[in-house]
DNA sequence: CTGCCGAATGGAACGCCGTTCCAGTCTAAG
DNA sequence: CTTAGACTGGAACGGCGTTCCATTCGGCAG
């Protein structure tokens, strides 16, 4: 009696594994969707382009993914996810909420669009991952229950802010151009600002060029980490 | 020779101040982007409603203004503006840091497509305006030279990266909406979650309602602040 | 084996967007 | 008066996200 059945859910298996390879789904549409956004950028990704690449309709994607903000969400949370989720445990909590931050950070030097992504929903999946790997280590370095909301948000917004600050600079920033020329231009722009209205500005210029983004991505979280540790006192 | 050439400006001046009311000119059209924006939010805002609440055609527009980010920007910059330039001078620099944050902070509360506009150019007017502002602050709380740049970095992404969390829930929170519902709504769904995986989400869940984003964002401030102290010592 | 039903597909069509184009108007200067 | 150039406004273009719908196809009841 169960042979015919057994034997019918093989076939199944192996007519849906062979259609698998070219069949539509969630999981492969997000992994095209990520693949056009990492090598063409944001305004590269469209229905129109996903569904070429699919070598299908645009309409089928709707079947399998509610809309363009849920495939944004669910690529972004793709990658988060890989990052965050690789902390290895048993490391000083100090330096565990370093490495989170830094994953993330480089997650989006690798991926500017998640940067874009993660500010642009204001609880989505990606985030909280993200604010529970932080959370977690606050716990584990003492900080009192009341307080670990507030320190958690403060470092999980401020990795944010940079995040979508990095990935607008990756925008703007042609693939082809040189850095350093375009941290010299802007220095040369700020040069020439109003002495009078924007001594700082002109005074931090010349410090731009040969200023390295993730040092100072991560001067940032050991300032919040000290501002942290006081509260342990 | 020279009175007729007076006589001349003064004739224009008249006759341009004349038309001026009801002529295009990029502050008015600032202005009115901001009144849109503010009434019916980001998705409202575009050049054919934009000329048809000045009664022209978008093309007009585009001589005043080169496109719709250059628009933007220059409207966010004018809200910006505002709030960064009355801070009154003489009080205590961590104090006035507080306040350009917090006046930050309320003009995204009330125009919430400021803070999306923030995070969307890296490099923009409306965050040299803060940066500076919160820089020259640091100089005179006396920060070191060299520390000045990311302790000034760390104050404003924190700030941008709420800014842009803000706007995102503006964005999705109907503005009849009711806050508390949404934030039990939130908590509820929070409470949802795997507690194997997360446990701190879970827990953080209960603390939502009740909860003050105002306060946590000043708790943020002053966690950088008391982590900037430490480099006072 | 056959007929059927619902999941899945893909391409056309819709309405709206930012932007461009251009024929026209009005005005200050020669 | 003529004319150049600042300025206007509406039509048109190409592309977007999304919807609609006729069609296909695999698994199951009879």
């Amino acid at each position: 009696m169960f042979q015919p059945c057994q034997n019918g859910l093989v076939v199944t298996k192996a007519k849906r594994a062979q259609r698998r390879t070219d069949a539509l789904s969630k999981e492969r549409i997000i992994e095209t969707a990520i693949e056009i956004l990492d090598a063409e950028g944001e305004s590269a990704l469209t229905f129109r382009a996903l569904a070429a690449r699919l070598t299908t309709g645009s309409g089928a994607i709707y079947w399998h993914v509610a809309n363009k903000d849920d495939l944004l969400a669910a690529a972004a949370s793709d990658v988060i996810a890989r990052v965050v989720t690789d902390v290895s445990d048993g490391t000083e909590p100090r330096e565990a909420v370093r490495r989170i931050a830094l994953g993330v950070y480089d997650a989006i030097e690798a991926h500017p669009w998640v940067g874009t992504q993660l500010s642009r929903e204001p609880w989505q999946f990606a985030v909280l991952r993200i604010f529970e790997a932080v959370g977690r280590q606050l716990q584990a370095l003492g900080v009192p229950e009341p307080a670990q909301f507030d320190c958690a948000s403060a470092l999980v917004n401020y990795v944010l802010g940079l995040a979508g600050h990095r990935a607008a600079a990756a925008r703007l920033l042609a693939p082809d151009t040189d850095r350093t020329a375009f941290l010299t231009a802007a220095a040369a722009r700020w040069a020439q600002l109003d002495p009078g209205q924007y001594p700082f500005m002109r005074q931090v210029a010349v410090q731009l060029p040969g200023h390295d983004d993730r040092e100072q991505f991560l001067a940032g979280i050991d300032l919040i980490l000290s501002g942290i540790g006081e509260k342990l006192r």
